[in-house]
DNA sequence: GATGAATGAGACTTCATTCAT
DNA sequence: GATGAATGAAGTCTCATTCAT
């Protein structure tokens, strides 16, 4: 009645488009989008290599939403920010930002990387559900944050908040971009300590004379 | 008799060597290294395929170079940065290191994107005499900048240079990384007006209540 | 409790081998044979991919019946000829007899063209019980008419039946033949006027000086 | 100096660019065109697989070559035809036309076969220097040869000879092509004895009561 | 050393056929 | 019997690299 599964489902698994997925995006986090050929996501599956296009048009349509479900298994496995603007002090949730966003980018830079590469799958990427395009949508979301922060008196009223939230994240870039640039794989990028303090200080008192 | 010259070099021009990697610079400056071929850069320097197996190892080292040289030209093309510890303002100096920043910036990441796919070439990059992946050394130049106007006085003793070099050069990051990952090709990078001025003055000031 | 019946049959159709013949002759009338894929077949009966392995040895022996039926229906289109050795005037009688060859080969050609690709086809088409391969039989029945009017004394008596024949049909082939060539589609095969006209006075008259 | 040469060149052949097309012809002449891949061509060639590419835009664009080629081999190898109007008999003259347009259609027929169901190809075939697709230049060779015997007195005045000559020729066809879709290959196209002798008498008498 | 055609591994994709459900 | 996803062989084409000239 219902169709043959793939003998790669026996166990009892999800369908088979999902199950692709998975793979890819296992495959994206081990090595990244480089090199990544049709056959290694079938092999990686376990799977016939023509499956892919029974459940995606190309493979930049699989890549695409590998890269998607990429982006929210990491977002899913930091789990919420549970931060409230007017909650705690304004230092320890700017930490949790941050925090937050080094993890984030650690996962998932490594991940883009290859993209640059394929304009194509980068525009197919664009055009998901939950774009989120390389962590634009956490700097906003800071933004809002200090925003709200700055509404509630607890930062300076001129406070030039867009301007904060770009520096502190692309702080963030910066401490991840160039240790890619060296090879580092995504396991070893480990953030040097009192580095999200400093940020924080830095950013809330300013560095000009008092 | 001496050996004979490539084509391209009959008007007595510089060495082979040199030449394609200058060929593979401009390729590189114009297109990026994406869809970058070996016959695309054999082509540009009107040369034979082959040629380039008699002064690199591989593909992979000839890109480095020109990497490298891409690079190098970026920061010629943008001049000495006539910044001096004490002198003018410290705002104005910011403002000139974060310009040029900028504009290094906007030159040199797009070239380097296609590259984050090619571990192998990156390793090779690394290993030149002058590495400065990425504006590394814009980022130290810029804290031993900040650390000596410290020192002068101008500004507070307990400034955290690194943090602060940080944040601002991956600001600038922050800025163009985006539009990458959206397509935008290297010409339309243009910087928002303000965005400068804004950056130096929230990380002189910071963004606590005063 | 009787088997399953095919989703497309629910209304109580035919049985589903017919369905399929008559299915994949639409797809053969209105594209021929050319990039036909078993696919596209099963989407046009409105049934699953599979069925076809249930009635048929493979596609070839499909496609095999579905020209089969093609050119009977072109015959069944176009009607009886009514046309009796000895009635009306042996002018128009041949002419009637190449209007319905042409027509037929119009029809008829088309799917036959992608074939020729296909030896095996050919070979299961040509087993069938009313072969008729591209008006054979059209052919013959125009020479046993020819032979008939010639037993009559409507015709020469030294005349070579077989041979008129052939070349009358040839006619016909040879009008279409060079416009599939072309790529001319089925629909635009124009018969030029007078060309029927012109093959009776020849073939009956000659060339010859008289 | 020069680049190196194809090992299946070693034995001072020409170019190999000729080569391919005379080792597609020969496949050409041996299977038609049906089931040819690339890979056969270069291993008939023997020659690396991607060769192809270095001389011909795709695979369609040599077969177009090819099939050409295979049309003038075989004009070449039924060589010119001596026959002038006035001269010898009209009998012998139009059994010279025909037993050569029987050797023509049957070598090139087959090969033209599985072409009806390439359309790019037919249509890059079109475009070469001398097109004669598929025998039409021979008929109103035919045509422009009745057509002068005409005037010469030698046919009748009102003989139709471009109805002639489509019936001559397609007699041609009528014989070939149904032995084609039986199957047969072009060796053992053989043509009947009498079959032209027949032709001749009865175009040129016609099958009318005299 | 320079030349540039030859090489051939490997990438993506299609599609006839199978088979568990 | 029907279903339609899974299978995997095969096809076309690209491109880094080699090598006779």
């Amino acid at each position: 009645m219902s169709p043959r599964r793939a003998a790669a489902l026996r166990g009892g698994d999800r369908d088979l488009r999902e199950h692709l997925i998975a793979a890819a995006e296992r495959l994206i986090a081990r090595r990244g989008t480089a090199g990544l050929t049709v056959r290694d996501i079938a092999r990686e599956a376990q799977v016939a290599d023509g499956v892919l296009y029974n459940h995606f048009g190309d493979k930049e349509e699989l890549l695409a939403q590998a890269l998607h479900a990429h982006v929210r298994s990491a977002e899913r496995a930091l789990g919420e920010l549970a931060v409230r603007p007017g909650g705690d002090t304004v230092e320890r949730n700017l930490r949790a930002y941050l925090d937050r966003g080094l993890a984030l980018h650690a996962a998932i830079l490594p991940a883009f990387a290859g993209l640059l590469a394929r304009p194509d799958t980068l525009a197919r990427l664009a055009a998901l559900p939950n774009p989120m395009a390389a962590g634009r949508g956490l700097r906003s979301e800071l933004a809002d944050y200090l925003r709200a922060e700055r509404d509630l008196g607890r930062l300076a009223p001129d406070a030039d908040v867009d301007v904060a939230a770009t520096m502190l994240i692309g702080a963030c870039h910066e401490l991840i971009l160039p240790r890619l640039l060296r090879g580092e794989s995504a396991a070893e990028l480990r953030i040097p300590p009192g580095f999200v303090d400093g940020l924080v200080a830095t950013v809330l008192a300013g560095i000009g004379p008092h």
